[in-house]
DNA sequence: TTGTAAGCGTTATCAA
DNA sequence: TTGATAACGCTTACAA
């Protein structure tokens, strides 16, 4: 209704200065609480709302945080990056932050660029790494805070993560306690940094036992539906116990790729995934998958941020969320 | 590097008043071209960005538009968002616009509230309606300037949404026109208006031929993996001879049903669905499917909400642009 | 405890 | 063609 309702008005009906009042509302300085009291009533009763863009350029803030979601995102990313936002939302918004969102397509950076040198937001969330990232070397120059949601080799990002390490790992040494020796492992773009962390991880499980994995059966790069049938006719050619999918949308087209082969899980061969998906639990078979919690895992990003920009002293984070889910895909027959 | 350089020190470097500068850069008024390009120079030299915090509170705008995300959005529905946000963003991004996101859960639009009370955007997108929709009502007491993506009873609701209703009939049509009689329709929330609009392209096809639906064939309100393949049973128990369904989530659930229950596609029923996705496109057999241009309905509804925004009457609109993409799963044996 | 006044970086209204 | 100067709505020294 009373849109319009200044810090001005509230002080000229009070007949005190707009300084009181804005002490008031803000709660900082000394005030008799009668004179607060006073003003809360009148807020209350006249319903005013602070003019954020007034406050921002005062406190020279904008109270937004950007975060940029790359377009080339696929049905399963936007899973992750839904759940991410989730968290991201809920910490900002109790901090009186709102999300800008930055389409970025491909390298180019434009977006995000428009977005910083329009001092539209106070800090910046990446929710992808890749190697040579141009949207975080563009933010490195800009000098305006912000963090990546991943790993990247690059020292001088701040980075919030999933030990997806330690998760790959996990998943891969339960396998391996299950007896199963050849295990196969399904990659795919290897300019993420996300999947050369799962393959150490996958790596790793094999060195803590003192054993290797058959490089034969580490498949990189692999996207598209005949490739993948290759691969898995060449998995069984080779005897391997279990197919390892870097993530669901690898998983998906093992599963078509199996079908079409008449390949028959888990009794030919097991299958699991390093990213679990209501989609993994729901299909038949169900199958074993390593779950991580993302919204988490946005909201420790969120919190993150909000202290850089708050003057903190950046800190990397790793958080250890996740849990292997075991389901009928990896049955030993 | 040079943040912080602001039109009073352009001015004072130029020796010319700041408004001159302001107004070389805006184009506004008559100045002398000599004077525009010491301006320009000098800019482009030492790398001057607006501050748009300070624009926005002298033009009381705030040059953002915000987009309502639902929480609960799925798979499928954030596919459907992801490719909507590509064209706001589009249109937003050239008038100089950003995209606030602002994620509801369920019927709690305080996030909504907070944003519209805050002031920080000029115009709002709701991406989905329902009947009785909390936040389009809140919106609508808001005064704030806002349109729904999709289709609402609600006459006072501006609208931009693809013409569902002439799709999901011509589709229809084309399925009569293959010979199908008995046609199954499954349906998932009736609380969402597109949900009736499918029915009623569905039942207008058949109308078109004088002909009804049997209305025993049409299940609404589905949801899960059970329901689902009990509605398969009795769509073959009841010699339908085709099943249709509103999205690509249930079409999902149906081919979930129709394999479990050894019902085979397109041999032993027949399968469309309302809405297309690569996931249906990629699935075997590949399933037929009303096609629909989401980022255009996005751009569409950006251009014209930014067209309510600098005060032209708003404008509901249909948009065009859907195909049906016949494939196997439709094949008459 | 409260008020005055000077910013914050623009745009807009007058004059000149 | 330009320039003072006053908004825009809020914060914050510095006074009182």
């Amino acid at each position: 209704m009373n849109e319009k309702l200044t810090i001005d008005d509230i002080a000229a009906a009070l007949g005190v200065s707009k300084t009181t009042v804005s002490r008031a509302i803000s709660g900082k300085g000394r005030l008799s609480p009668e004179t607060i009291r006073r003003v809360q009533q009148y807020i209350d009763e006249h319903g005013y709302t602070p003019n954020h863009q007034a406050r921002g350029l005062a406190k020279s803030r904008t109270f937004n945080i950007g975060v940029v979601c790359p377009v080339d995102y696929e049905l399963f990313d936007l899973q992750y990056f839904h759940r991410c936002l989730q968290g991201i939302s809920q910490v900002t918004g109790e901090a009186g932050y709102d999300i800008l969102i930055s389409m970025v397509a491909g390298t180019d950076v434009a977006p995000l660029r428009r977005l910083v040198e329009n001092h539209k937001a106070d800090g910046v969330i990446l929710t992808r790494t890749m190697f040579d990232d141009p949207a975080a070397d563009y933010l490195k120059k800009s000098g305006l805070p912000f963090l990546v949601i991943g790993t990247s080799p690059d020292p001088d990002l701040v980075q919030v993560d999933n030990d997806h390490l330690a998760g790959c790992c996990e998943l891969t040494q339960v396998l391996l306690g299950k007896g199963f020796r050849r295990l196969a492992l399904l990659g795919g773009d290897g300019t993420h940094t996300i999947t050369a962390t799962r393959r150490r991880g996958f790596e790793l499980a094999y060195e803590r036992l003192g054993l290797r994995p058959d490089p034969s059966l580490i498949y990189m790069d692999v996207s598209g539906v005949e490739q993948t049938e290759t691969v898995v006719k060449d998995v069984i050619a080779k005897k391997a116990d279990c197919l390892v999918c870097m993530d669901e949308k690898l998983t998906g087209l093992a599963q078509t790729a199996c079908r079409q082969l008449g390949v028959v899980i888990p009794r030919n061969l097991r299958l699991a995934s390093f990213y679990n998906s209501s989609f993994l639990q729901h299909s038949v078979p169900a199958v074993t998958a390593l779950d991580i919690d993302d919204k988490n895992l946005g909201s420790v990003a969120a919190r993150e941020l909000l202290s850089m920009i708050d003057g903190n002293e950046p800190q990397n984070r790793l958080v250890r969320r996740y849990q292997v889910i075991l389901r009928e895909s990896t049955a030993v027959s």
